[in-house]
DNA sequence: ATAGGGTTAG
């Protein structure tokens, strides 16, 4: 038998070793073109590249010009076998006019991504004046869809139409796809109408165009026109389908697919169970969820990533967390989705200790992408971890605006709203805000008090059409309320068409801290009455408000209803509501009782609230009590020593004060100032005791004593009641008490138009000689003063305090 | 005598 034919016997069976073997023991041959022809075919086939390299390597030594179709099999194979660029050498250097081959080049760059390649190839083909086919509009269609030029596509669109190849359904298929790439859904809608021969790719084409255009309900639509049409679903359609069902919460129907596609044995295709997985998770309905993930046979990283997922959505974060453990021991390698998942589950779950432990995988594994950057950055920030959230921001090459919201939401939450606000003022200029960024920074002004910067941004939010966004105006309400413009606040919030839980709560907080007790019980009765259940965080609010204002009566009965109507179980922060309350005033053994019978174990903030109220109404025994207790708990906080040694020198107790401060020389205490500021015409100015730094110190100084002796001549007695205790060193401050509200409010009566309110802010609470001085103040310069301590609000006005000395 | 259109997770 001829060489030929033997070789040619040995590649029909696919017996590639034995051809391979034959040829390279041939010398120097007379093979036809057809032999290598069909043996480069099995190596393509096969996808042995090394086999395929030594035909070619006895070709060339066999000195045969590769040109033809010899070269297109050559190509075919190289490519065949992953080596592009050996395949495209060989293209570059045999002239051809082969379509098949151009599209077989294209092919494999749009595959790897390089779209721009692959259309490059077709316009030099254009111009060696070779016409195209379907296949190669097919993938020029997806080449134009990827880089989402919708030009280009109408373009095309019209060439393949002037060619005739229009009409090929394989080529409208891929036009329809391109067009809903590029967003161009009506010239889809249209190419899909006029198509006449329609078959299941067509309507898939339409369907997911549809769910990935964000009109699920249009791609239900079109699914129900194919079942009209009596097309029958196959697993494409139904994938589509269930992502659409997930996508609108549409559970039935996603249930009856599910049956479906048991009955066509789709069940064992793992596409089908992912996309059924997340249907379920997303409808809400875990249990189903979990029953097909148990179900499935095999699971992929995509089957673990879309339960893990499922729990974190359920807010079930340890599950989550206890789910990607297991997910590592089973050896399945997490990407870049599954651990954005998991980082939200530690963000949510305040596990600094498992994120950094996942920050380490990817150090090691995989590096960082942005999502993953962000995810990091959300997962530091809520751990209250700003310095880790703010190396990953700054080693973020390209910030998208979810990292810089995220970093700005992140300053705002932890208590630095100076550099929220600085961040803020820098992404103007290297990015563009959106709501999201409005309703990041609006809290870092509202705990600065910064008015005018709020007000700044609430033009901005006007000028971009932001305001309908609920998170927006929660955020601006909550602004209001924090910078001490409740007016401002309520117009707001009557504006507000759509009111939800925050913005009830917001507002409930907002009456309470100003002080006005039944219009915030008001307010949360109307929220009751329109529907709107109350949660842990509104009843923290109002029983606040009630303490605020006195109102024990009102409050017993709110603290009484969330268990009994709401079935909310009280937390710590309710406890302390009341125990404020009863202390404030002046049942103070009744809120010592309290406390003993108290359910759960009462926190430095519960025994706080009663030491507060012990030094209101000077009960130095059961203040000895409670900042026992307290300085047990925390015995690194310093406001409570300064606390227990004003009740004692209050009551004159200066041995114990001595005392005390002994006790504390050994502990070292951290010193924290008592500081104010205010701001005028948006510059901050701010105060600290007994500075006298401020360029204005002097006129300061002075107008303050003219004040107090105009106070004496007015038969306010020097105020001694208040003994003054200096926070930094424990000293009794014998001079005139040299607070930092009182510069600010000095500074203000000087630089502030007459008739303004000023709007003084301070870190920790205000003090008592202080506080009796704002009120003189406020009657003699006929000014309105709003002082926000660290507790509550303060409008003086007239002389009086809107606290009625609840503070 | 070789390629093609529609498909899951944040």
């Amino acid at each position: 038998m001829d060489v030929n034919a033997k070789i040619y016997e040995f590649c029909k069976v696919g017996n590639l070793k034995s051809a391979v073997d034959l040829l390279i023991s041939l010398e120097k041959s007379e093979l036809e073109l057809e032999t290598y022809c069909s043996i480069l075919q099995l190596c393509a086939k096969r996808k042995s590249l090394q086999d395929g390299k030594r035909v070619h390597s006895i070709i060339t030594s066999n000195g045969i010009v590769i040109e033809g179709i010899l070269g297109a099999k050559l190509v075919f194979m190289y490519v065949n076998c992953g080596d592009l660029r050996e395949g495209r050498r060989i293209f570059d250097q045999i002239l051809n006019d082969k379509v098949f081959l151009w599209n077989l080049m294209m092919y494999e760059y749009a595959k790897i991504g390089k779209h721009r390649e692959s259309i490059h190839l077709f316009k030099k083909m254009q111009n060696l004046g070779i016409e195209g086919n379907s296949h190669t509009f097919s993938c020029i269609m997806k080449c134009f869809a990827a880089l989402g030029q919708a030009g280009d596509c109408e373009m095309a669109h019209g060439y393949v139409y002037k060619l005739g190849v229009g009409s090929h359904n394989v080529v409208a298929n891929s036009l329809i796809a391109a067009y809903f790439k590029c967003g161009g859904v009506e010239s889809a809608h249209k190419l899909f109408d006029e198509l006449g021969d329609r078959d299941v790719i067509s309507w898939n084409s339409m369907i997911s165009g549809y769910v990935q255009n964000g009109s699920s309900e249009n791609g239900l639509e079109v699914f129900i026109q194919m079942l009209i049409s009596r097309v029958k679903a196959d697993l494409a359609t139904l994938v589509s389908v269930l992502v659409a069902c997930a996508n609108i919460g549409k559970l039935s129907l996603g249930r009856a697919l599910h049956g479906y596609g048991v009955k066509s044995c789709f069940d064992r295709e793992i596409m089908f169970s992912n996309t059924l997985l997340d249907m379920y998770s997303k409808c809400g309905d875990f249990d189903d969820a979990i029953q097909v993930f148990k179900k499935m046979g095999q699971k992929t990283v995509v089957s673990w990533t879309s339960m893990i997922a499922a729990y974190v959505r359920g807010g079930l974060y340890d599950d989550a967390i206890r789910l990607y453990n297991e997910m590592e021991r089973e050896h399945v390698k997490p990407d870049s989705y599954t651990l954005t998942s998991i980082l939200h589950a530690c963000a949510c779950s305040s596990s600094l200790e498992k994120g950094t432990e996942v920050h380490n995988y990817i150090r090691k594994n995989m590096g960082l992408n942005l999502s993953l950057s962000n995810a990091l950055m959300d997962m530091y920030a809520k751990c209250g971890s700003m310095e880790e959230a703010h190396l990953v921001f700054s080693e973020i090459p390209i910030k998208d605006v979810i990292s810089w919201n995220t970093i700005i939401g992140g300053y705002s939450k932890n208590s630095l709203p100076n550099e929220a606000l600085r961040l803020f003022a820098e992404m103007q200029t290297e990015s563009t805000p959106d709501s999201i960024t409005m309703a990041c920074v609006l809290p870092a002004c509202g705990s600065l008090a910064a008015l005018d910067r709020g007000r700044e941004i609430h033009g901005h939010i006007l000028r971009n059409g932001y305001s309908s966004d609920p998170h927006v105006s929660n955020a601006l309400l909550d602004m209001y309320v924090k910078c001490g413009s409740l007016v401002l606040a309520q117009l707001l919030f009557d504006k507000i068409p759509k009111k939800d839980l925050i913005s009830w709560t917001v507002m409930i907080a907002g009456y309470g801290m100003h002080g006005f007790g039944n219009e915030a019980i008001a307010t949360f009765k109307e929220m009751k009455s329109s529907g709107i259940e109350p949660d842990e965080i509104s009843f923290t609010s109002i029983l606040y408000a009630c303490s605020h204002s006195g109102l024990v009566n009102e409050g017993w009965k709110f603290f009484n209803s969330m268990k009994k109507e709401f079935n909310i179980e009280p937390k710590l922060e309710h406890y302390a509501c009341m125990v404020d309350l009863l202390a404030r005033t002046g049942k103070l053994s009744e809120a010592y009782k309290f406390i003993e019978k108290m359910p759960i174990k009462p926190d430095a903030s519960t025994w706080g609230a009663l030491l507060c109220g012990c030094r209101i109404h000077h009960d130095v025994d059961l203040a000895e009590k409670a900042a026992e207790r307290v300085f047990e708990l925390e015995p690194e906080n310093t406001g409570y020593y300064v606390l227990l040694a004003n009740i004692y020198a209050e009551a004159e107790k200066w041995e114990k004060v001595k005392k005390l401060r002994e006790r504390i020389g050994k502990k070292g205490l951290k010193k924290s100032p008592g500081s104010s500021w205010i701001e005028v015409k948006g510059k901050f100015n701010i105060f600290v005791a007994g500075d006298a730094s401020h360029p204005q110190a002097k006129r300061i100084d002075s107008l303050l004593k003219k004040l107090r002796i105009k106070m004496k001549d007015e038969g306010y007695s020097p105020n001694m009641k208040y003994a003054l205790i200096n926070a930094s060193d424990m000293e009794k401050e014998v001079a005139l008490c040299g607070h930092s509200e009182k510069l600010a409010i000095a500074f203000g009566i000087l630089n502030l138009p007459p008739g303004r309110t000023i709007r003084v802010t301070k870190n920790l609470r205000v003090c008592g000689d202080c506080h009796e001085m704002a009120k003189f103040m406020s009657k003699t310069t006929k000014r309105e003063i709003v002082l926000r301590d660290s507790n509550r609000f303060h409008h003086f006005k007239e002389g009086i305090c809107s606290c009625r000395g609840f503070w």
